[in-house]
DNA sequence: AACCATATCCGATAATTTTTCGGATTTATC
DNA sequence: GATAAATCCGAAAAATTATCGGATATGGTT
């Protein structure tokens, strides 16, 4: 199925999904899993209104209903509270898109899904997508632990979809995929964190669609210099 | 000089310079500037390591080596001290961009030359450049105060670097300057990112200077959609 | 070189916030 | 309805940020 030993993006995404599903959490109680859950849903807001530094924990456990101490119940830190925030959501980000995936007829259709669903995804869970692309991704913490796993995780399916659309044929082998995924990531981050942060564009599907055919081309174009491109000196 | 009431690039660079110039804090004495800048500097290399979150005041003021207490005698809190770490150095990189820029011919001279200042001036500004762009330029406090006006300069610049060379006719007029901007500073901040935290690219400017010939070519392609471009259902 | 006014320094203490602890309460099972 | 395990939560400790005011240093003046 695949030329080289490298996992395909449905490789790839299906084991992201599962990875980051909620874990089963056996031997607990009915009333932890819902307290906990309702403690993560009010760290969501809090965080997303203040930001993980000014956000206080007993501003968390008000919003949830619960006693202060009870919030170190089920979490040993605000620290790892806040960063057990990303995983919540991504294995159904990823699940969402293994669910449409397949149906997509070429490797174009797929990327343009992959980045698209990206800001749908934001776009539905906006306190979610506040603390992740505000707060945690790019964070100096984020080299430790499960957080950084689950971005390079985005990153890679990234590469596999391009390198797919590479052994199909639908686009030149590029010099770097790399650096092709860091323009889409960067792009489509970029559009995110604005509208995050400013609630600009007001319409944030219309451009991010708009963006996507803007940055697809670069698929054809394998670094090739501007026409009257000229040396600076 | 300028067809519309817009102001060109070269304005807004020459303010931005201004603006974020250290300034002269009349009426203190040398040693308090000496000392003010020790502690800044120590501030940047703390926060840099740590996380603006698990740093500590009395580190900062260990390395620094100053009493914990006169760090406040010179920012009122932990946080304006972060924060006044942004505006260090920024004057300083618009005033290298000023200094180059008007010797560049062409517009695309000046906006190649604009980005490429933005990586080279991380890479030599490396612990800087960590505490802005992994800590600050993406968090949700920075819509409050200075930091936010720093960051909206250097968008405001490129957009006008960008006008100005659609005025000049070297590429054509782009359905959405902003959007075309978005890219670049997210390709940029992408590759800025992953350098920081995982020092991949080796190479920095060798990466950069690839990516910027990589993404110049859409100023010529304004949206057109890729030859066998399918709607996903 | 002694003096003064002002600016700066820093130890001690207060205020805030995070984190721990252990007995009381609830739940599941029989 | 008795028992063991899981869960809850008030109260107190630990860690950290922030304040305050007298002691010390600086620069200018005579």
């Amino acid at each position: 199925m695949n030329k080289v030993g490298e996992p395909g993006w449905a490789t790839l995404a299906g084991e992201a999904a599962r990875r980051w599903a909620v874990p089963e959490q056996s031997g607990k109680q009915d009333r932890s899993r819902r307290r906990q859950q309702v403690i993560l849903e009010a760290a969501v807001h809090v965080f997303a209104r203040d930001g993980i530094t000014r956000a206080r924990i007993v501003d968390i456990a008000t919003q949830a209903g619960v006693p202060l101490s009870s919030v170190y119940d089920y979490y040993p830190s605000k620290e790892d509270l806040a960063y057990a925030l990303p995983a919540t959501r991504m294995g159904q980000f990823y699940a969402e898109f293994m669910a449409k995936a397949p149906a997509e007829p070429t490797a174009e259709a797929r990327l343009r899904l992959y980045l698209w669903l990206t800001a749908d995804f934001a776009r539905r869970n906006p306190a979610w997508a506040r603390v992740l692309y505000l707060e945690i991704w790019p964070s100096i913490i984020v080299t430790e632990g499960d957080v950084g796993r689950s971005i390079d995780d985005f990153a890679r399916i990234l590469v596999a979809l391009i390198r797919d659309g590479e052994q199909r044929g639908e686009w030149p082998e590029g010099p770097d995929r790399y650096q092709t995924a860091s323009i889409f990531i960067g792009s489509i981050s970029q559009i995110l964190i604005t509208w995050l942060l400013y609630a600009r564009p007001r319409n944030l599907m219309a451009a991010t669609s708009a963006m996507i055919e803007r940055i697809l081309p670069i698929l054809d174009l394998a670094s090739a210099p501007r026409h009257a491109a000229i040396s600076s000196g």
